[in-house]
This record gives structure tokens, sequence and C-alpha cells, in this order.
DNA sequence: CGCTATTTTGACCCCTTTCAAGTGACGTGG
DNA sequence: CCACGTCACTTGAAAGGGGTCAAAATAGCG
């Protein structure tokens, strides 16, 4: 449960999310420059099941450096719901993430950074580059989307569909971070931790991966998943023009 | 099915907006005066059933002026997901709203106006007025908060604690909206919407909110409902903090 | 006063949950 | 090097919440 703070500044934290921002829009140089200088605090270490506190009243932001993070809820009785993740290269948000109940916390060891001047600079539209707020706004649109489309799976889709769906998501989602090996997904969450994304119990969720396995669908084992066939994949997700081009 | 425009220019269609903002932060009377000069386009009228068309390349946005309206999808297969609602007083966006598979439709007979000019102006801000765009970005993030509610919703409650959630939140809403009778809820959606909302089969909705009528804690009916006992509803809804003054 | 849309009801089935026990894979300490 | 505890993953059996189907009862409405 260690929460220090290290002094890094190292080449660039910023990889994944300038790679991400480009995936929507492409960026310029000074974009580049930009972003870069919006980052140069002091590198922030969350033990995996630790909270990451924000101060909201700061309107403190997080970039997310290494590791995945979890904003969502639980209840008293035990029962827990994750409503998102933030994976690296991804922002954490105090306002509207963080409330009475909602809460965000380090699924495996994660590396943040700060990000308030950046999320504050969009916001308030502190640069002018045009293509950088538009790689912002599409970026902003995509967070929403997303939850749209969380809210689909557990409101409307089985265990197996859910799945599917969810996995085609971080696969899509990874391509924007950085590049990936087609069908091949860095998962380091345990299957304890997918079953609260997708509001199934552990045992069900465990049942329905050899499932998934056992049709060849999908290979799930340590930290990584290998999704041996996305179209059928997508077909298993119930998804029709759902998982096209834009997802 | 008529979708017609109507020209109309009457005393006020921006009442609720104003009043909901004004509940997220006190405005100033030229921040009135601005809203009500945003919105002083065509009504136009879309019958219950009949989808919201908005034009994403525009980046489209309509104020919902009356009727209540959904953002949801249609699976192919016939089953359907609303995943947020649009009351009177609130906007629809063209982006991120509406996708590929993402569409937004009238559930009653909705009356919308053109708030282009209002939305990309408070995102691009072209008002300086502080408090305006403190209110309208507490809006936002209430929003956002909403749709992680509906998540937590689907993912971790059973029908019953799901119902009397979401009837507590459009109880708050509401009174955003507009001056209420406390536990009084108007609420023209058929059980078989209110099932699209909640990820629950019509019959199903239909005997929980039997069971909610047997316990003394809402008396629904004919696009009315009343909710007669707000804190054991809210402790169905096993709302602790959640509930509170902010919600 | 019929016609259509919505609400109810009953019976049956199955997807998921729950409970409980068992198997591995590691990492630590003796 | 092996016993031991922990953590994640499996498996089995039983119960339950919610879905589906189909038909009846109401409620609206022109």
């Amino acid at each position: 449960m260690k929460n220090q703070s290290e002094t890094h500044h190292e080449t660039r934290h910023t990889a994944s999310l300038e790679r991400m921002l480009s995936s929507f829009g492409p960026l310029g140089a000074d974009d580049i420059a930009y972003i870069r200088d919006c980052f140069t605090g002091v590198l922030q270490t969350h033990a995996a099941g630790s909270p990451v506190i924000l101060a909201p009243e700061r309107n403190e932001a997080r970039l997310v450096f290494k590791g995945w993070a979890a904003r969502g809820a639980m209840l008293e009785d035990g029962r827990r719901q994750i409503v998102g993740l933030n994976l690296p290269g991804e922002m954490i948000v105090a306002s509207g993430a963080v409330d009475t109940d909602m809460l965000v916390w380090a699924l495996t060891d994660v590396v943040t950074i700060d990000g308030t001047a950046f999320w504050t600079g969009m916001s308030e539209l502190r640069t002018q580059s045009p293509p950088l707020l538009e790689a912002w706004r599409h970026y902003r649109t995509a967070e929403r989307l997303r939850m749209a489309r969380q809210v689909i799976r557990l409101g409307r889709l089985n265990a197996y569909e859910r799945t599917a769906h969810l996995l085609l998501e971080l696969h899509e989602r990874q391509a924007r971070l950085g590049p990936v090996v087609a069908g091949v997904l860095h998962l380091p969450l345990t299957q304890d931790i997918l079953a609260d994304i997708l509001g199934l119990s552990a045992v069900h969720m465990n049942r329905t991966l050899q499932q998934l396995r056992r049709n060849a669908l999908v290979d799930y084992r340590a930290g990584r998943a290998v999704l041996q066939n996305l179209t059928s994949l997508a077909q298993a997700a119930n998804l029709s023009a759902d998982c096209g081009p834009s997802l």
C-alpha cells in the first residue's frame, strides 16, 4: 500500500497520450511540444488496490503513465461495479468521476503524473491549435460513447456477449494508445476485476471465459488475451455496424 | 409520424434550461439574456416514437422544450436499451450521443429548438461570464455522473433497487427543471419504456412496480408517480450517501 | 362503443448467483 | 529444499431472479 512520490523526469511520459490523440486527428510538432510542456510534474505511484485521490476543488486531473486504474463504486454490502477503466495515456479527472459514492482506484500498480495544466488548458482553450482541440474533442466524445456502450452491455447483453464486446473494445482502445499485434491484448486484470466491470459474479466470469476459449474465440491467461477470431468475436458480441472502423 | 416545423416565437422556451442551470450555480440577468438570445430558432415537433435526427457535421445541438426523448441503441434482434433520457430543459447533442449504433428518439411527442449556438458558445467560451460557465460545467459533470449511476444500476442492482434508484434520480432531476411537489413525479413513460431504461423485460418491470406499490413506496399510474416515502425508497435503492444533498 | 395500446397474470424455463470445496501457482520462512 | 499461506482460478450442485410465451383484463381514444 505504498503511495510515495518519486522525482522522475525521464524521456516522455506522454507517449501514449500523444499517440492516442493523434489517432483522433493528426497533430503538429507544436502540439506535441505543447503536450510535453504540460506534463513536467512529479510522478506518483499508486499500489494496486489503493485509491487514486484527486482534489476536486483544484479540478485536479492526472495522466495515467503506467498501469490500469478503475472508476466505479462500492456498495456497502460488498458489491462493486466498475464504471470505466483508465489505461496508460488516458486521464483521470476529479469532477464527475469522483463524487460522493464514485471513486477511482488502481487495479495494478499505477504511476500517474499531474495533468491539471493540460486539462484546464484544453477546457479553457488556452491553446489556439485547432487540430489539437479537435483531437481532444474527439477523445472526449469517444469516452462518452464508451460509457454508453458500457450501459448497453450491462443492460441488454448476456455474459457471453458482454465479454466479447468488452474485449473488442479494449483491443481497439489499445491500438490507439500504442502499436499492438492484431488480436493480442495486454490484459492485466484478474477475472475478479473483469467480473466487476461486466456486472457478473467471478464464478460466472470464469465460466464465460472458458466458453470463449472452448469456442476458440479467445485465449485468455496471465495478463494476456489473444482474440483468435475478430470477426466471429464481433458477431458474438452482437455488433453489426458497431465494431466498424470508428468504434 | 409527423415531423413538421412550426414557426413559434412564444414567451420563453428556455425557462427550464434557465432554471436548471441556475440550480447548478446562480446566474446573472445578463446570463439569462444571453441564453434567451441563443434560442431564437424555429420549433420542431417530433412525434412519439420518431427519431430525433441531428447533423453531426454541424455539431448540431437541440434543446428539448417539451416532451421526453431517449438516447440509446436497438439491437437487430429487437432488444433495446436506453442509455439516457432527455427531459425538457436539457440538450441533445449530435457528437457522442449519436453514432453508428447510438440514436435519439422521442418517447412522447417532443418539441425541440435549435441550440447549436448555445452549445458551441459554451464549449468555445464565447461568453465571458464565469457564473454561466461554472453552471454549465456543473451541468455537464452531473450528466456524466448520471451515466455512471446508470452503469451501477444495471451492473449491480436488482430490479427492485434499480427502479427505486431511477425514480429518485428522476425526482431530483425534475426539481432542477422546475418547481415540483415533493414526491410527485411527472412520468410520461410506459412500463415498456421503463423496462428499456432499466434493462428489464416489460413483464418483470410490471411486477417490480407492483412490488413497490405493495410496499407503499411508490404509487405509479398514468404518467404520474408518487414517491410516498423518500427515505425508505432511498434505502431500497441502496443509496447510503448516494442520494444526499448533491445527487 | 368497438379498437388498439398498455398493464396484468400464470406457468415454465434458463441464465446467473451463491455456497463450498478443491486445484494450482507463487513467495516466504524454516 | 520443502512446508505453508496466499491469491487466483476451477468445479459442482442447488437455488433464485428474471426472461419468455401466451392469454386475459384494463384503459384510452376516436
